[in-house]
DNA sequence: CTCTGAAATGAGAGTAACTCTCAAAAGATG
DNA sequence: CATCTTTTGAGAGTTACTCTCATTTCAGAG
């Protein structure tokens, strides 16, 4: 085939869908959130800034009017005024457009800056539920079309950074090297995995149900439920 | 693109590494266990099977000696003595051929046979762990083969079937149903999807540490540990 | 302002995973 | 043997990516 996964792309830097990266290096885009006030801004990022956001825009409109399957990459590049080498360069798949974002950066900064004898679950009450229910008041419209993607697109649902045991990995790290904990013990491997999971059926929960409110909420849900409620379950 | 998903396949009835199914319905072959020992079989039914294990045991061939990325669906077919055509339907994606199985029915099988009373976590370990055992015992080649190219092929370790949400459904709709519980029950949704990553980590794990005695005993640790570790960890 | 190197872009050709259609082959059935 | 149904093969088409290379554009030094 073709469709290439895993490469090293230079318009990312590995991140994704409400901060749970699949990280990656470098290169021409590395973006990060406002939320997370980064230095300066050369022209040259600010041009790659530019591109990046027309990309995903022209994306979005095009997904929302006609359909995600329906899109093709060329479309998009041609809306965004670039080349399809480009969007390539941008976005390692398409997909990535809508699973992509900005806010593992700060994610991992709030879970260094927790309380060190925290649980995992405690930890990430702070650190994900607290930026995501702020973010959904400052974009929830692009968020919504988002999450709307995401449970209505198989290709998409599947791959639901959520639920990418890979992209907890940081967060993992970044949880054990606060607390002290043993980053190869195995039982991070699993309740990252447990818990990603979790929160990502919360979060299409949510929006099969037709995204009112803050998923955050059902979010708390399943943490407090997975936390103590499958013994008896 | 191309890259087709969930579509409506004849070759196959829907189900998955290890049991954990993506429905499906219908046609060329209707996949079942041995282990589940089904009715007769009409010289139709004899032949698509035989051609279903051909393109699989051709497949596993050559990605074990080529790579999985390095061998073409044409290669496969061509190996199986079959058509392009014909390989995409018994296999709705080149994935398809690692990721399916036929031990959901059986799965299923067991948890209406389990206790009644018995929470989800107690269930699996019956209907899930039970079966995989045996299984590891009777074909622990070509387990072996599979886990190590779930591990190592990016594209096949995030599609991973324990991981994936939607296969769990029917696992917990027939517990649902055996225990009287509401199958509605958001925490149905949370505690499979949680159960189902932490038991694909558990996979992977062992799978990565050299697929040494049963991924099961791995699985057993992921579960005990889900069930009551996560309030304190 | 100019020169120089580095990084981003565009163009274009290539690969391979699917998709779809249709006619031919092969079991099933009576 | 005749007919109906299901499976198969052939082949053409779409599109997501991949790779290479020439061109453009920014950055930084003089």
């Amino acid at each position: 085939m073709a469709r290439g996964r895993g490469r090293s792309w230079p318009g990312r830097d590995g991140c994704t869908t409400i901060g749970v990266m699949t990280s990656k290096a470098s290169a021409p885009d590395t973006p990060r959130h406002p939320m997370l006030d980064e230095p300066p801004l050369s022209l040259r990022e600010r041009k790659k800034r530019r591109t990046r956001e027309a990309i995903r825009r022209e994306a979005y409109r095009l997904f929302r009017d006609q359909g995600f399957d329906e899109t093709t990459v060329e479309e998009i590049a041609e809306a965004a005024e670039v080349s399809p080498s480009t969007f390539f360069r941008y976005f390692p798949t398409k997909e990535d457009v809508v699973l992509t974002d900005e806010y593992d950066p700060l994610i991992i900064k709030l879970m260094r800056e927790g309380p060190a004898d925290a649980t995992f679950i405690e930890m990430l009450r702070g650190a994900v539920l607290g930026p995501l229910r702020v973010l959904m008041e400052a974009e929830r419209e692009e968020m919504v079309i988002r999450m709307q993607l995401m449970v209505s697109v198989p290709s998409l649902r599947k791959r639901s950074q959520l639920q990418q045991t890979e992209g907890w990995r940081m967060l993992s790290e970044a949880f054990a090297e606060r607390t002290g904990k043993d980053p190869a013990d195995p039982r991070l491997r699993y309740a990252a995995a447990a818990i990603g999971s979790a929160l990502n059926e919360a979060m299409l929960s949510w929006a099969e149900d037709g995204c009112e409110g803050s998923p955050a909420d059902r979010m708390e849900e399943a943490l407090d439920f997975v936390e103590t409620g499958l013994r008896t379950f």
